[in-house]
DNA sequence: AGCACGCCGACT
DNA sequence: GTCGGCGTGCTC
């Protein structure tokens, strides 16, 4: 028997922790299970065992106890962990860091401490005001929060003054186990005891005969109940559940009868544990249409994949109909091989599409994953995908990754070029189109990529046999792609044609669209009003205090906004360096954007998509509602416009300024560009006359703006391929981002370079960029330094791990360089 | 990540 | 002299 167990905490701890388990719980626990264990002098925390075994720990460790068992069953189906593993592994960071990602924060407890009052203060006890105050805001019955009781106190930290009230005894504290999560419980019907037989009935009738509303109630109830059924098989658990609502809905004087029957004991209530999953109602199946000849041919194509490989790549252009290939392959999953199937689609609020189609055709087995959904959905759906009635299938963003799956056999990936896969801050930080890779391979399930623009590392491992091929080239109902337009406006604005954001042909084909009933979409890369604001005369501009970035003005608040830390500043009146008081707003933002249309086109409809508009889901849901309704002509908006949204009556689309995203610092830049534009240009021309993309640019003569309009993936893939591989980048290496951050500049620099200086010996110069100061060297009053290390294939990663995390535990033993925050960030994007 | 412990400046 | 600030180290 075990008398140990391994648990992983959800702290950034690098290794697991040991605690005894008391013989009670020996037998009992298993690995995935969720423990209590206390950590510190009072801190408790749910822990997930990893290890169960019988080694001592070394004797200067003081081995506590588990607390407690949190629930029976595990709440990780065996192999879980081995994709936490990997992961920390993988990713350089600490288990217990996956596990915070992992869980829902409903399944992750803890403890927090709350204040008592304690024995009464003696008469002669000398306490300071402040004593006084806390004591006050202590109750003798009621414990309440730290927080509780700063609030009601206020100024300074109660901590220390309380630890003073403990040891006087004039106050307690107590740890409680927050339950953060509460099954939704209907209250339910049932007969008391002693009348559940037909025997006790029989008799119970006579004395209801003067009472006719409770005898309705009562059969109405039996009937519901199939009581009959139980009772001929003396089984009273058979009685099916009946909800009090269900029971009085629409019985008139329902509720008397009810109360009547209650105080004679024969009906009595209970609270029962529902479900809030919100899950498509299971409708008759929406038939699918059928496959056109491309999609056949596709679905046949992965099929020879899946034969051989375990991952295939399905390149189609935008509506194509990849959502109808992807519906086949589900359905065969889940009806012919019996298997789940996972769908990932990118953390953009756009979900509702997507469900609202695969709901149609899957209805009940469909569960929904999504981080704006409510936590305890979300804990719902992952205890139920441990049980018999697991969905099949999963539609979710990144994190559904971790949820427990009994057989699954399908991993889509949808729209896997997309950044949003890759987790940015915190550890860790996942691509969960990789991550899905070797699910998969834990799993033995088969992965589909998706996309019309793939990610250029996707394309080779394509091109070189690693996955499959598939691609599909025609449009739904043979559309035809746009036509895709360049504007030069460096010689527009040069001959002073372009006063406003829109070229003139831009605006004449908005105006003709509108007249047609057609609608618009804006693509402006920037939210805000002005990205910069300047001083007429000085040129002095307002920069964020914590960061180093310009303000961006927002008009309709009229606040000046930084959009790295989201700091709020006011507008100044007058310019602080020479009082001029003219500040010119330099540059647009979708809010200036939306003030320019309405300006040219004051009978349009216009509706923004960005950042500021959509803070809750349903403002999301609502603005794209009403453009797919035809409520609204012009839709202005941010990268989210380009998202895969199907809207059928749009013909034109406005590309206002492609310069900002071909001019980023970055050797991605063309390729995202490539998939920005391509992605927004897809989404004109659906139904009726041909679409057109308006592509305002400074450079038009830039060999990727000839790709857009083209939609020449094929060039742009050969382009980007061949500089990648003269200048040593992805695909050709793999990256490791180094940053280190620290209050103080001087500080930070010098240890960026001594980091660097441990690292030179292991690498080729050429293979270690940096240390640089970021185009943003600060943000939240912590200034960054960044180094970038290229792995070459032929080098071990895991060597490379560990020289990195030996350099780095080499820096943090310089006293100076303790406090330096050291990050790796492995295949940043 | 908390949270206790310990060192040092502001104020009674 | 004490209060309360914050930097440092540990948690089985």
């Amino acid at each position: 028997m075990n008398r140990y167990a391994d648990v992983l905490l959800p702290l950034a701890f690098k290794q697991t922790l040991t605690y005894a388990l008391p013989p009670a719980l020996q037998g009992r626990v298993r690995v995935g299970s969720r423990v209590l264990v206390q950590l510190g002098p009072r801190k408790y925390y749910s822990a997930i065992v990893c290890r169960l075994h019988d080694v001592p720990p070394p004797p200067e460790v003081r081995v506590k106890d588990v607390s407690g068992l949190v629930d029976e069953e595990s709440l990780l189906l065996p192999g879980q962990l081995r994709l936490w593993e990997w992961m920390a592994q993988y990713y350089m960071c600490a288990s217990g860091e996956v596990m915070k990602a992992a869980l829902p924060s409903g399944l992750k407890l803890e403890s927090e401490m709350r204040l008592l009052r304690g024995q009464p203060p003696q008469d002669d006890a000398a306490l300071t005001p402040r004593e006084e105050a806390v004591l006050a805001a202590l109750s003798e019955d009621e414990a309440r929060s730290v927080a509780d009781v700063q609030g009601r106190v206020g100024g300074g930290s109660v901590l220390p003054v309380v630890r003073r009230l403990v040891e006087a005894g004039l106050a307690t504290v107590e740890e409680r186990v927050v339950r953060q999560y509460r099954p939704r419980t209907v209250t339910h019907v049932r007969l008391a005891a002693p009348f559940r037989s037909e025997a006790a009935l029989n008799a119970l009738f006579p004395a209801l005969h003067r009472a006719p509303k409770q005898e309705t109630l009562l059969l109405r109830y039996l009937e519901m109940s199939h009581a009959a059924a139980a009772f001929a098989l003396d089984h009273d658990g058979l009685l099916e559940e009946v909800p009090k609502a269900d029971l009085l809905y629409g019985a008139e004087g329902g509720e008397a009868a009810f109360a009547a029957l209650r105080k004679r004991g024969v009906l009595e209530t209970y609270p029962f544990e529902t479900e809030r999953i919100k899950q498509a109602t299971a409708q008759p199946r929406e038939l699918e249409h059928p496959l056109t000849d491309e999609q056949e041919r596709a679905l046949r194509e992965i099929d020879e994949v899946f034969a051989t490989k375990d991952c295939c790549l399905l390149h189609g252009v935008t509506s194509s109909g990849k959502t109808e290939v992807y519906t086949q392959l589900i359905r065969r999953e889940i009806e012919e091989r019996g298997r789940q199937a996972l769908y990932l689609l990118p953390e953009i609020a756009l979900t509702t599409q997507i469900m609202q189609r695969l709901g149609r055709v899957f209805g009940g087995q469909m569960g929904v994953y999504h981080s704006k959904f409510p936590d305890a959905e979300r804990v719902e759906l992952w205890r139920r995908q441990l049980t018999e009635r697991a969905f099949p299938l999963v539609l979710g963003v990144r994190s559904a990754l971790f949820l427990p799956f009994r057989k699954l056999g399908l991993i889509i990936v949808d729209e896997e070029h997309e950044t949003s896969y890759k987790q940015a801050d915190p550890a860790p930080r996942y691509n969960a189109r990789d991550t899905a890779l070797v699910l998969a391979r834990l799993t033995g399930a088969k992965v589909l990529l998706g996309t019309a623009t793939p990610a250029l590392e996707t394309y080779r491992n394509a091109r070189q046999g690693k996955y499959g091929l598939v691609e599909m080239f025609r449009r739904f109902g043979d559309r035809r792609l746009p036509e895709i337009v360049v504007e030069n406006v460096k010689e527009l604005r040069r001959k002073k044609l372009m006063p406003t954001p829109f070229a003139p042909r831009l605006l004449r084909e908005m105006r003709d669209a509108l007249v047609h009933r057609e609608q618009v979409i804006l693509f402006q890369n920037r939210r805000g009003y002005a990205p910069v604001l300047e001083c007429r005369d000085c040129g002095w501009t307002p920069h964020c205090t914590r960061c180093d970035v310009p303000l961006t003005f927002h008009r309709k608040q009229n606040k000046l906004v930084c959009h790295y830390c989201g700091n709020l500043y006011d507008v100044p009146f007058a310019c602080p360096q020479c009082g001029c008081t003219e500040l010119r707003d330099l540059g647009y933002g979708t809010e200036k954007v939306e003030a320019a249309v309405r300006a040219a086109f004051p009978e349009a409809r216009i509706g923004r998509l960005d950042l500021d508009t959509t803070r809750s889901r349903s403002s999301y849901d609502a603005i794209i509602g009403d453009f797919a309704r035809g409520a609204t002509d012009i839709l202005i908006g941010t990268q989210m416009v380009t998202k895969g949204l199907d809207f059928e009556r749009v013909r034109v689309v406005g590309i206002l300024c492609a310069d900002q995203l071909l001019n980023q610092p970055d050797f991605r830049a063309h390729e995202r560009a490539f998939q920005l534009m391509a992605q927004v240009a897809g989404r004109a021309g659906r139904r009726g006359r041909r679409g057109l993309v308006v592509l305002q640019t400074r450079q038009p003569e830039l060999p990727v703006v000839g790709q857009v309009v083209r939609n020449d993936y094929a060039a742009l893939y050969r382009t980007q391929l061949a500089e990648r591989e003269v200048f040593g980048f992805p695909p050709f290496v793999r990256l490791i981002g180094i940053s280190l951050k620290h209050r103080d500049e001087h500080v930070c620099a010098a240890a960026a370079e001594s980091f660097a200086a441990l690292l030179r010996p292991h690498f080729r110069p050429d293979d270690l960029l940096g240390p640089d100061r970021p185009s943003v060297g600060r943000v939240q009053l912590q200034y960054i330094r960044r180094l970038l290390l290229k792995v070459r294939p032929a080098l071990p990663v895991q060597g490379v791990r560990r020289t990195l995390q030996a350099a780095g535990a080499a820096l943090q033993a310089v006293p100076a360089y303790k406090r330096v925050t050291l990050t790796f960030d492995v295949d940043p994007l």
